[in-house]
RNA sequence: GUGCCUGUAGCUCAAUGGUUAGAGCGCCUGACUGUGACUCAGGAGGCUGUGGGUUCGAGACCCAUCAGGCACCCCA
């Protein structure tokens, strides 16, 4: 016997038992999408790998699986949202908006296993084209509760930020556009590792130059660009590999010896981070306190309103507000967010779904004009991991069994004849005996057993048992068109 | 990507560094030529994840690798 060959690692055999439940799972979902107006689509698996360089952000886009092939860069979609507007750019542009959109299939991402963490699973999601905020982002909100609900997902947690929020603020304070991401991708390592780590990596990533380069002094942009280009090779430093052009990574680096230093409002934004990060808690409790310190920064932020007007608008949706809780410092890794965000954790602290609004990211795809969009998805497999089991199946089931070899042909046809009247039928492949069948049938848990021979061949008829009340009757073929 | 735990029959697990690696369950055959959950008898199934090393001798110890799990990171 040769070695058996091991699944590639990450990927799963999903058996028809766990399989059954998955699908149980998924048409509550997709029932419940279709149920709001959400039409069904489908998108291809393979994507061109650039479709998701620019938008990701640098944790997601080293997750996704790529390849090469008859010269194409290719990539397994690691999500569903870019594919889904590159469609939307593609096809769907003359549709009236909003436009409602739902989705159901397999993502891969290259990430290290574990129990509800598969490198290929399935998201079951939505994306509402053309609804602005803020009703169309507490549509997506609720909606992401219905699901659940009617998946049988109880105690969940929904988590609620606000990227425009952030965003709005750091604008206020005169920061430029690179400065303001790192910052607000880096609000949930501000909570965990704590404000010098945050100004660690601002370091790394946007303040210092590398030690030791100097732009020689008296070259224009062109002839220091070059310059750059022509040390970094030097270096050996590979720019290919990066998800930017290696003019755009000379050209950030440009300015970035250029700039002037930024570091008090840098500092200043720190500050007002940390403090807006420690604000998580009920709405109710929560929403004063960032009114509070908006207010004590001399900012403005419509965003703030915004917030706030989703959240009411939650609870006019029906959502049960003991669930949601705010967290400013959210930050989802996908860059295209813009507004709201957020999660939906299982009591366990599992994400079983995650969301929020990309207002440019239409016209980062080439659309024609900007629109406003939000969206979000399930993993369909951590739902169904939380979700109620479900109910046994009611179909009919039965075994008909040849006595021997010769009535094999009738069994088929009596088989044939119920599957007529709904039942589930199987015949005995195996050529074994009564006694082995019905035991084999009993242990399967098959409702009925159908013996026939050659008494029954005879008389057009077969014994009818039934395995639970071991009730027993000889049935004529002519009797079932009754059942 | 980081740290830790674990890989022995289809499954759950045994086996002080020392014969030919065992048990239960499951599977197959028969006792039982037309009637199930019990029982009895027999059978199949293993290069101990893989590859190196230490040793007179390795399932066990060491290294690597692959796979699974847990905690991070991140996400669904």
């Amino acid at each position: 016997m040769s070695s058996p060959i091991e699944a590639v690692r990450g990927m799963r055999d999903v058996l028809p038992d766990e399989q059954r439940a998955t699908a149980y799972v998924r048409a509550a979902l997709e029932r419940t999408l279709a149920g709001h107006g959400y039409l069904p689509i489908d998108l291809p698996i393979v994507e061109q790998r650039e479709l998701y360089l620019r938008k990701l952000g640098e944790e997601l886009v080293g997750k996704v699986y790529e390849f090469s092939f008859g010269g194409r860069e290719l990539a397994l979609r690691p999500e569903w949202t870019a594919s889904l507007l590159r469609a939307y750019v593609a096809n769907m542009q003359d549709q009236p908006l909003p436009l409602r959109i739902a989705y159901s299939g397999p993502v891969f991402r290259y990430e290290r296993p574990q129990r509800g963490t598969y490198r290929q699973f399935t998201q079951v999601g939505v994306e509402l084209v053309g609804g602005p905020a803020p009703r169309a982002d507490a549509e997506a909100l609720a909606l992401a509760c219905a699901g659940l609900d009617a998946a049988g997902v109880g105690g969940y947690r929904v988590v609620v930020g606000h990227i425009g929020l952030i965003r709005e603020l750091l604008v206020g304070l005169g920061l430029e556009e690179r400065t303001q991401g790192v910052l607000v991708w880096s609000m949930e390592r501000m909570r965990v590792d704590g404000l010098d780590a945050v100004r660690a990596r601002l370091g790394e990533t946007i303040a210092a130059p590398p030690p030791g380069l100097e732009l020689p002094a008296g070259l224009d942009d062109d002839q220091a660009a070059a310059w750059l280009l022509g040390m970094l090779d030097a270096m050996r430093i590979d720019l290919s590999t990066g998800t930017r052009s290696p003019q755009d990574v000379v050209a950030r680096l440009l300015r970035k010896l250029r700039r002037g230093d930024q570091q008090p409002q840098i500092d200043r934004a720190l500050d007002l981070l940390s403090r807006l990060g420690q604000l998580r808690g009920a709405p109710a409790e929560v929403l004063p306190l960032v009114a509070d310190l908006i207010a004590q920064s001399g900012l403005q932020s419509a965003a703030y309103a915004e917030l706030r007007a989703i959240l009411a608008l939650l609870a006019d949706h029906g959502v049960d507000q003991g669930r949601v809780e705010i967290d400013l410092c959210l930050g989802r890794g996908l860059h295209y967010y813009t507004g709201l965000i957020f999660e939906i954790y299982d009591g366990d602290q599992m994400q079983l779904c995650g969301g929020g609004r990309y207002d440019d990211l239409v016209s980062a795809l080439g659309g024609r004009q900007p629109v406003p969009a939000v969206g979000f998805a399930y993993g369909l497999e951590r739902v169904a991991a939380v979700a109620a089991a479900p109910p046994p199946p009611e179909e009919r089931v039965a075994l008909v069994a040849p006595v021997s070899d010769e009535d094999y042909a009738y069994a088929l046809d009596v088989a044939r004849r119920l599957r007529l009247r709904g039942f589930i039928a199987t015949v005995d492949v195996r050529g074994r005996t009564l006694a082995t069948n019905l035991r084999d049938a009993a242990r399967r848990g098959v409702g009925y057993l159908a013996v026939v021979g050659a008494e029954e061949r005879a008389q057009a008829s077969f014994v009818w048992r039934d395995l639970a009340s071991r009730d027993e009757r000889r049935v004529a073929l002519g009797e079932i068109a009754d059942w």
